[in-house]
DNA sequence: GATGAATGAGGTTTCATTCAT
DNA sequence: AATGAATGAAACCTCATTCAT
């Protein structure tokens, strides 16, 4: 095996089991297990196990980051642009639930607490969300509140909705999908 | 200290440290510290720790269903109530952020596995909010859309915001709760 | 309830619960609940676990005495005394298996560790046997082996049984239990 | 250390305390100290404490077996053949004092509750033992008596013998070991 | 004299991390 | 570079014993 592919099969390991077990059901002995590669080597590439977490976090952030911004539709009105984020946002965190599992378990973690909510999206991500909503602000399409607020009204639901389909506690479908990311939209829309 | 002090200590030693540290900053040693007791006392309030977690969740949700149940207007418009749930809701959780902080940990946690996401609300006071919404659907006054659907849109949001407003990301007052409560109110309203 | 009686339920709790569970099942805090007393109640009566054991072994030795010099044959030949005492030791450990049991603990334990193998059968009553063996020996009716040899033989086969049947391994009635009794005198009779 | 040793070391610990000091001297940390590993490091061997614990038994056995099956005459008659038996029965056991210790501590334990005491031999051994028994009696050879009873009668003495030889109540020769088997066989012989 | 809540030492077991091979 | 056995601190929990009421 490749050291690439090591690393890559040691994140995918932790990333599968704490989001099936919670960080609880990870122990590194486990991790290694799943991994393919010995207990010991997995500090070859991970300074702690803390670090290990935080960078199976920020490996998620990146994909995730790639997945939002497929197809983008850069030059649209606001609202067109806030609904494909919603849409994709949806449709990517059901189709991905053990990695949706896992970022819900970090966040309310130890290992969650440096990193802030809005942090859900990554750096570059965050800009480009902060850019629609400051351009929205300013031209008075989207209530005046604070950022993080219209954060909240707009993707909280999201989240909510997604875990609650793993769950299986509804199902949702496109159309479904479609009505609560115009609902959220309601919600900040002047 | 009497019996009902000394497993009120108990209780209140767990909400302080898993509010601040996590469940992995509560061993049972450091709870019988800060609660001013030896460890083996603990076992004979409760069972396990198992059972002390639960406890402390079912001595909030108690409490948090007292609060929110006060001067509820019961025959008001649904819209009116939603407002008042709402905003009795946010100002409970940003005015008791320990107790805000332990249910966050509770619910991803092996000990939150049974409760699903709804019975945060504990079970008389979801009739009141189920029978509350059951009447805004059927009166139309509601978007058609799945229970768990409305209650996301109506207080994950909320939620969010006590929590960015517990950990400084904004400061709410009266006036920012009260148009964050109708801007939920903008999502789920037909 | 009087101070005698108080100390006899706390002695019958012990017997009955190391019968059944082992020294291992038998917490003072369960000895004094199924007692009807308080745990701090039985300190009064004894100094300590490991006294309170010894003296509930005492006090089987005392009622085992009693049930075995019933209608003890004093004068008959040596043969005849010999069956009377096995016959009625089988016939009372069967008949008292929890006492039976609680011997049986008692002998490999850290509690039996100061009782020798001998002390099985308290002094006056060892004495009695003693001196049937004795006569026994000068007569020349039994093997010239060690005292203890022949109390292996004597007894040893006898207390197997007992156990066999309390365990339902086998199922003793009278015939067999002299059939055993008389082969075991097959085993010391010259 | 090599890992075989390891094991065995922590076994022989095991073996040693138990048979010295009873089941409650043998904590696992004294366990680890004595066979010179770290606590934590037990459990790379063994399950857990109930798991080492059997199987420091079931390696008894082995041994056990191995040694009474050594210049077994297999052709032999019936009585040539239990007088080999017992002879080397004894001899073994109090050649290894401590092995037998811990086989009498085992029995009375909760650790004991699954084997009953005919497991006292292995399998293999017993079926042998048996296989001796049930040609003994068909030939009519010895007592018709239930097989647990003859087998009480039979090795019973020679247990306890073996018990009074190691607390020095007695002392066993080559000679007085002979006069006990034939005792014994005395009991079971027509 | 009796109570039983409280104690805290000590039990078994887990697991992140190290290091000789 | 990789291994995985070994480590030992620290987790949860039990229970013989004490002592204020």
């Amino acid at each position: 095996m490749e050291k690439a592919d090591k690393r890559c099969a040691i994140v995918r390991a932790t990333l599968d089991l704490v989001a099936e077990q919670g960080f609880h059901g990870a122990p590194m002995a486990l991790v290694a297990e799943r991994a393919g590669v010995a207990a010991g080597t997995i500090y070859r590439y991970f300074e702690s196990k803390d670090v290990l977490i935080n960078e199976v976090f920020l490996y998620l952030e990146e994909r995730f980051f790639a997945a939002v911004m497929e197809h983008y539709p850069e030059g649209a009105p606001v609202r067109e642009r806030f609904l494909h984020i919603g849409g994709v946002l949806v449709r990517y965190c059901i189709g991905a639930p053990l990695e949706f599992r896992f970022l819900e378990q970090f966040h309310n973690s130890p290992y969650g607490v440096a990193h802030c909510r809005e942090k859900f999206f990554n750096k570059d991500n965050r800009d480009l969300i902060t850019e629609l909503f400051g351009e929205a602000l300013d031209s008075g399409i989207v209530k005046d509140l604070p950022l993080p607020v219209l954060f909240g009204l707009a993707f909280g639901p999201l989240l909510d909705i997604c875990r609650d389909h793993i769950l299986h506690f509804i199902e949702l479908d496109d159309e479904l999908i479609s009505r609560c990311v115009e609902a959220c939209w309601d919600a900040i829309r002047r």
